[in-house]
RNA sequence: GCCCCGGUAGCUCAGUGGUCGGAGCGGCAGCCUUGUAAGUUGUUGGUCGCGGGUUCAAAUCCCGCCCGGGGCUCCA
């Protein structure tokens, strides 16, 4: 059979003659080219552009996460479909949806109006057609009778077009509009795929903000990257865990110095920058935050642009106060990046602390099991029942190993899957005031009240999303996915 | 997409042309009633990734394809 030719945008053929400079910027506001920056304490820093400039990856080995997520039983390839789809397992939905929701709380909190478009789009719409060729992305494509249609990478497409059909007038504006898109598809070529890190379908929170002068949008865009701190934050990676990388013109530097600075001073951490002398791209300015997993490959979480282009493209105009229609800047934003990225990045944070030595893990309000019983006997199952029916009511994921093995294999079984409190009931504590609590990454058993313990897991949790176990509460009644 | 490596039981892997293809883990069935990282016995389990070819004979050699990983490229 023929091969179709596959659509190749002309942003992708013309990025190959783009040309950009390389610097690092201070948060006191130092421009140096970037041979001449000293990486003294910036080892993480230097490692994200070694990877952006040099492209040295002298790696051979499988990225830590891949075997990670099977083993924990989250995510899994699914042979049957494309390559970078993947299945998500109950637990790894759980996590998936976790993050999900609690992206999607934050946006709602800045003030996102979440809407939701359809995944695919006619190949022949002259606006969108046009946007894909600015685009440097492949696409699938799918075929329905006579017509092509291309399956979106990002929220934009239906966005754009709801927006360009919307009446909005400067009072709107800002104007927040939202969608996590389950899923925005790149068909990546197949040698870039990596696990969790590359996929060809993910899961991407966009936030777009319309606004009506770059002087709106640059206040915009400072609240977002707060938003983006705080949203990683709130998922469990800190300030040390990424690097801040710009993109920006080097008119639109030049022009704004003071507020590209700011950004950096805000940042508090030394920035790689890619000056591009033309614009090149829809946007003037755009950074990432990225990711230096295990292996030093750096990819960007979150991240935000301002686009200058599509406003006009698709047509968006809204009512200025003189009467006049005008066209908005746009920004685009991932507070988060992909939420598959995400999960990459936590696991691989965790198999980093693995080879420290230190006992790895997923935040708590991330873990599928949060408390788990072992009781020491089937004969104390009914009292350690009692017991988790106390804990599920306070909303906190808790099981109980009721298997036929011994106390011991079951704790090792616990620990592999990362449980980070568990609980050994038998003759001991059905009379004692307090449990002695095996806490992860803690070398004694420490003697808790129940009411003590479910504080302590409340307090920790706090402000994050719950949802309640996603198998059934015996060990016994659950299928095994992986191994 | 190109180049390199890999695909053998649900999982991890051993087996490189010649008896019926193996181990551990898991699953299942017993026994054990367990006190903080693997109790014990038995048993089940495989189109050797798929298709074609070479050969008296193929998991093993050759070709094509699929899937995974790495490199190149790419990462909005």
């Amino acid at each position: 059979m023929e091969k179709k030719r596959e659509v190749v945008s002309e942003a992708l053929k013309a990025e190959e003659k783009l040309k950009s400079v390389w610097l690092i910027l201070t948060p006191e506001g130092e421009l140096h080219p970037i041979e001449e920056f000293s990486f003294n304490g910036y080892e993480r820093l230097k490692k994200f552009a070694d990877y952006e400039i040099k492209k040295s990856r002298a790696v051979d080995q499988e990225p830590p996460h891949i075997a990670l997520m099977r083993s924990l039983e989250l995510v899994d390839h699914e042979p049957a479909s494309d390559p970078g789809n993947m299945r998500y397992y109950p637990k790894g939905r759980l996590v998936k949806s976790l993050l999900e929701e609690y992206v999607s709380n934050m946006v709602h909190e800045y003030g996102g109006m979440e809407v939701e478009t359809p995944i695919m789009y006619d190949l022949e719409h002259p606006t969108l057609a046009n946007y894909l060729n600015r685009f440097p992305a492949r696409q699938y494509t799918v075929e329905s009778d006579e017509d092509r249609y291309f399956l979106r990478f990002a929220a934009c497409f239906g966005g754009f077009l709801m927006s360009h059909d919307a009446t909005i007038s400067y009072r709107n504006l800002p104007m927040r509009l939202y969608e996590l898109t389950r899923y925005s598809f790149r068909r990546e070529q197949a040698g870039e795929l990596a696990g969790l890190r590359r996929l060809r379908a993910f899961t991407m929170p966009d936030v777009h903000a319309f606004c009506r002068d770059l002087k709106q949008a640059k206040k915009e865009f400072k609240r977002r990257f707060k938003l983006c701190r705080d949203a990683l934050k709130g998922i469990g990676l800190e300030e040390e865990d990424y690097e801040l990388g710009l993109r920006v013109t080097e008119e639109f530097y030049k022009k704004n110095k003071a507020f590209i600075h700011s950004i950096v001073r805000t940042f508090g951490k030394p920035a790689l920058v890619e000056m591009w002398r033309e614009r090149f791209f829809y946007f003037i300015l755009k950074y990432e935050f990225n990711f230096v997993d295990a292996l030093d490959k750096a990819s960007a979480l979150s991240t935000d642009q301002i686009d200058v282009e599509n406003g006009e493209r698709y047509g968006i105009v809204y009512m200025d106060d003189t009467g006049r229609l005008k066209h908005p800047l746009i920004l685009h934003c991932s507070p988060s990046g992909a939420i598959e990225r995400v999960i990459y990045a936590l696991l691989e944070t965790a198999y980093m602390d693995m080879k420290k030595n230190i006992a790895p893990k997923l935040p708590l309000w991330l873990s599928p099991t949060q408390i788990r019983l072992i009781p020491v006997s089937d004969s104390f199952e009914g009292e350690a029942l009692k017991i988790l029916r106390q804990i599920e009511r306070r909303r906190i994921r808790v099981d109980l190993d009721d298997r036929g093995e011994t106390v011991q294999k079951k704790i090792r079984d616990a620990e592999k899957e990362w449980v980070p409190y568990i609980i050994v009931y038998g003759e001991k504590e059905v009379a004692a005031e307090r449990l002695p609590v095996r806490v992860r990454g803690e070398e004694k058993i420490r003697y808790m009240s129940l009411k003590e313990l479910i504080s302590e897991v409340k307090n920790n949790v706090k402000g994050k999303p719950f949802k309640p176990l996603p198998l059934p509460l015996r060990l016994q009644q659950r299928p095994r996915f992986v191994g």
